[in-house]
DNA sequence: CTGTTAGCGCTTTCAC
DNA sequence: GTGAAAGCGCTAACAG
């Protein structure tokens, strides 16, 4: 690679000094017009562009934002960061991303190399493997320096920090309930372990719909789903004995894998069984027959997130720390009965 | 946020110099054990983190690369990132993403942005609209400068620089030769304009196939996406007249919404129609059936590219550019009959 | 053992 | 009109 062109080198070829060459190149009037035609005609031959290194050293800062995500294979995910692009971009800062794969490790290294000036500011999404952990020590030193941070999606309660989550609880409840409403009596419910947070909260919201109306939790309808094992047979036991006659699954995965297996089963959707989903992705649509979902709109979620940690960098003064919640709402499809 | 420490600072505090610091810090034995110690305990408790944007700023790398994709929310593309993140990473660089939104003006932007010293290298894979465009003059500084750069599955075959593509026609010619194989005596081709190469080359495989056995293509059977109109409604067209008994997509959405459509119409998958699509993501396993697909191994691809970029920045020498191939493989499920 | 100095590329203030 | 100098935070060669 050629060596970069800098303020220097210029100054050196027209025996100017560099403060001339800066003044020429930004069209200070205060450079003769011949001068700068001449310098600024040179820089542009040799594709000068000032070295964004020396800027961000010089003003203390690098519009840059950082964010560490547990996956990006994933729709939502890839959603909200878009969101994010979207946002910041407009707001002159660019996006750095690191993945976590779901690894406290990763997650925390991540952290570290984020804070040491590469960034203005961060937006977290916690590993499913530090919530496992319920280790969050890692951000003891950015909570303690003020470092501008905000979580979405998976956050810690705990923390004061700004937060933007999906009304998970609401979400699920008006899914299990639109699903009393249609006349299911038996509505299993296919979740993540407990420490999965979004998990914990969408079941909050199914248990809720059925207190409200006076129901009971059969805990047999409940299946927690464990990653390390084969999904479809987990899903499957649902239908072994006192099959459901509605399904509220946490995400599309679980929601269109029950589908099929319980089409396997000689089941039929949804004249048997009702079924809805979480998360609006690319199968929703696709599966057959096109799932009822709940809407999460991450794309707005995405916005909401940069905005909150760019008008915590640019503030003055020390903001209280904020938590946003973005309501959800159902996107009925034809795996669901009608009323 | 808490003014950030730096050494300054912790040289004031001890009234030693700021090299003694820097020392002290990094354990030299030039340092009393001593001092060291109260040192090193003082930077700790001010969460003390040398500035990365000096460091970059003195030994002239940024040690991240860039990345300018059109889109994110797409699983080969975010498969092919993971890939890049995991080898970037293991080799010490960090990643930035950018996203063009397949917008030409973007990807300019992009691009300039990231060649100001922001990055040591850059991957790209080219927008829609470039390539309609035709229009490449923003990567001319790039290459006339020898910045060290790698395209990925949408490039460009003018430019000399490193190149990683899927082997689009192979994988389109396999597919469509399992088709005939089973059977098929009309196969249909569902696929992207002339303009996006990737539909091109795959349509190339798709003749070629036809061409072997001597069979001529029915341009009939063609047809090109136009993606600003409803996509159901172009695919359904294939199922008026002379319908086909096989289809080959170009992507999974294709795949399915073809599958979809002609399930309405009556046609039985795989009895009356074989499909395949190009492309292994979550769609594919959780269609009804599931899709029989090329697979295209995204991660290998970012592992490899991510590979060419770092050998390239780290090398002394000028490298020849390099072109590699990934070879696809399909995966037979159950939309296409069995012989 | 500790300090001085120069320099990375740039901006900005102040002299000339 | 042009230039000199200081400084952003850090490293490293060299001096004491």
């Amino acid at each position: 690679m050629k060596p970069k062109i800098t303020l220097k080198k210029i100054a050196k070829e027209f025996e100017v000094s560099i403060s001339t060459v800066s003044k020429a190149l930004k069209g200070s009037h205060e450079i003769s017009v011949e001068l700068k035609e001449k310098i600024q005609a040179f820089a542009k031959l040799y594709h000068y562009k000032p070295n964004s290194i020396a800027v961000r050293l010089q003003n203390q800062q690098t519009k840059v934002i950082g964010v560490v995500v547990p996956d990006i294979v994933h729709h939502f995910f890839s959603t909200v960061i878009r969101g994010i692009e979207e946002e910041t971009n407009k707001r002159g800062y660019s996006v750095m991303i690191c993945l976590s794969n779901e690894s406290y490790e990763k997650e925390m290294m991540n952290i570290e190399m984020f804070t040491n000036g590469s960034v203005d500011g961060l937006i977290v999404s916690i590993s499913k493997e530090t919530q496992a952990k319920n280790d969050y020590s890692h951000f003891n030193d950015l909570l303690e320096d003020g470092f501008p941070l905000v979580m979405f999606d998976r956050v810690n309660d705990n923390f004061k920090c700004d937060k933007v989550i999906i009304d998970d609880v609401g979400g699920a409840f008006n899914a299990t309930n639109h699903l009393l409403d249609i006349g299911c009596k038996n509505i299993a419910l296919i979740t993540t372990p407990r420490h999965v947070t979004v998990g914990s909260l969408r079941r909050e919201g199914y248990e809720k719909a059925h207190l409200k109306r006076g129901m009971s939790i059969n805990e047999n309808s409940i299946i927690e789903i464990n990653e390390t094992e084969d999904l479809g047979e987990q899903i499957s036991k649902l239908f072994i004995s006192n099959p459901p006659d509605g399904i509220f699954a946490v995400n599309e995965l679980y929601a269109v894998t029950a589908m099929n297996r319980a089409r396997e089963k000689g089941f039929r959707i949804p004249d048997d069984i009702s079924v809805i989903g979480f998360t609006d992705g690319p199968i929703s649509q696709l599966s057959l027959p096109p799932l009822t979902t709940v809407v999460q709109h991450g794309f707005t979620m995405g916005k909401q997130v940069a905005e909150l940690l760019l008008n915590r960098i640019e503030s003055k003064e020390e903001l209280e720390p904020q938590k946003i919640v973005i309501s959800t709402n159902l996107k009925i499809r034809k795996s669901t009965k009608s009323i």
